[in-house]
RNA sequence: GUGAGCGUAGCUCAGUUGGUGGUAGCACCGGGUUGUGGCCUCGGAGGUCGUGGGUUCAAGUCCCAUCGCUCACCCCA
């Protein structure tokens, strides 16, 4: 029996890493213009982290979590509350008012593993803590745009407020008054989610509970001033800054964390799986943490997700590792010529390769195409007798001489000046 | 946790109502070009048909079980 990859695991083979390579560029360089800092933290946490900060009535630690029951720890199924974590424990908050946090790795959910959902799949991750302004909202929404764009991805943003410990409330009754008047036509989900958390049946997506839930109260109806006043100007400052968005009073939040503005990047086009990214406003998970009484918001893009749209919407080709020069030898002298210098123009930071099978040259110049070689020098006993190699431009396919008399380090230098020029 | 579908070469897949010898393309190796990549052409190598059992004169093909994968529900990035 073979051993293979675990279920819901998947290795990211070579051919596939320049565009992981490529989508945390662009993210780290766009973070950066934001002030965004990198912060990493552990893939293990305490299991009652994320009880206290997930909730413990969510999917997600009730039945999604890879735990190690023996020991009281927890793979992390999210990046926030490993990031509160370590922001409370090592008091960052003394060292200025506001942090603005990102974090680029792996999170763990054990669900039925289908299309872009996995059971180890990638976050990018950002937090902003200490900010109340709504303003910080529509920045990280912006951003978030911002980086879509930069990808060449397409998606639609969707906002929404939940509403504050003030008046969330006195919303959640009026809804569960209203879904109780017509339990009877609530699908099964929807009857037990009226016990556990009544919001989720404003997303449900059963026909006859989405039909209902069209006339419920709305939560933007009862939010309190300050709710309001704070989504009105999230709004707001998304229209200064050119951002489209649309409002959707539907949307609520798997984790229980969050307060006011949340928001979700969608596309139609990943089947069941519409969100590439999302998140929220969480005023007062610090303090429930046992930390300063902080306001946060954060937010986080899934990598697969984003790789399955690029893939499907992408124009241009896939980014490829180039060589700048491989080395053709032929016969035991000249391989021992080409490896001095190889070693010499890496030395010098260039990329340079050869092959040390002795096999035919034109063998070696299917290699030198294959590893995208820009340049190859051709180097035979002919060439050995002359002090002259060959040195072949493998775009126009033009030749020309190259010396192969003064010691190796100063071919390379001049291999270097050929190649940049 | 629930439901459906699919397992043939490294990858993508043919395989007709069960009928002898398992396709093809891509990729890989070699020749055509006795020292020149991509294109072309010729050849080569590569398989316990997921696994186990059953039906049958005969199973890649039908049945059962099992393992694996995929998609969907739930939920989520």
């Amino acid at each position: 029996m073979k051993i293979k990859a675990v279920n819901g695991f998947k290795d990211i083979l070579p051919d596939d890493a320049l565009r992981w390579q490529m989508i945390e560029k662009t993210a780290r360089d766009i973070f950066a213009r934001f002030g965004m800092r990198e912060i990493r933290t552990p893939v293990l946490e305490k299991t009652e982290l994320f009880a206290r900060s997930i909730g413990e009535a969510t999917d997600i630690v009730e039945k999604e979590m890879y735990t190690f029951v023996d020991k009281g720890i927890t793979m992390r199924p999210e990046a926030t509350a490993s990031i509160l974590r370590a922001f409370i424990e090592h008091g960052l908050h003394v060292k200025q008012p506001v942090h603005r946090l990102y974090t680029i790795g792996p999170m763990f959910r054990h669900e039925r593993p289908q299309k872009g959902r996995l059971r180890q799949f990638h976050q990018m991750d950002v937090e902003v803590i200490g900010a109340t302004e709504p303003q910080v909202d529509a920045e990280l929404m912006a951003m978030g745009q911002m980086l879509l764009d930069a990808l060449g991805i397409k998606v639609s943003l969707e906002i929404n407020s939940l509403g504050c410990p003030a008046c969330r409330p006195a919303f959640r009754d009026k809804l569960i008054g209203y879904l109780d008047q017509h339990r009877e036509s609530l699908c099964s989900d929807c009857r037990r989610r009226l016990e556990t958390n009544p919001l989720r049946a404003l997303d449900c997506k059963n026909r006859t509970c989405k039909a209902l839930v069209q006339d419920a109260p709305s939560i933007l109806d009862s939010l309190c001033s300050d709710c309001n006043d704070h989504f009105s100007a999230v709004k707001e400052t998304l229209d200064l800054l050119g951002v489209s968005y649309r409002d959707n009073r539907f949307m609520v939040r798997g984790l229980d964390y969050y307060t006011r503005t949340t928001f979700e990047f969608i596309t139609d086009a990943l089947g069941a799986q519409a969100a590439v990214g999302a998140g929220g406003r969480y005023d007062g998970l610090l303090k429930q943490l046992n930390g300063p009484d902080l306001p946060g918001i954060g937010f986080a893009l899934g990598m697969e997700r984003l790789i399955l749209l690029m893939e499907q919407q992408e124009d241009r080709t896939p980014p490829q590792q180039t060589t700048d020069l491989f080395v053709a030898a032929l016969g035991e002298k000249a391989a021992v010529h080409a490896s001095m210098l190889v070693h010499a123009l890496r030395r010098l930071g260039l990329a340079a390769a050869m092959d040390y099978s002795g096999r035919s040259l034109k063998a070696q110049m299917k290699q030198a195409g294959r590893v995208n070689s820009r340049f190859t020098l051709i180097i035979g006993d002919n060439e050995l007798a002359e002090e002259e190699g060959i040195l072949r431009d493998m775009n126009s396919q033009e030749q020309s001489r190259f010396s192969l008399s003064p010691a190796v380090d100063e071919q390379a230098q001049q291999m270097a000046a050929i190649l940049s020029a």
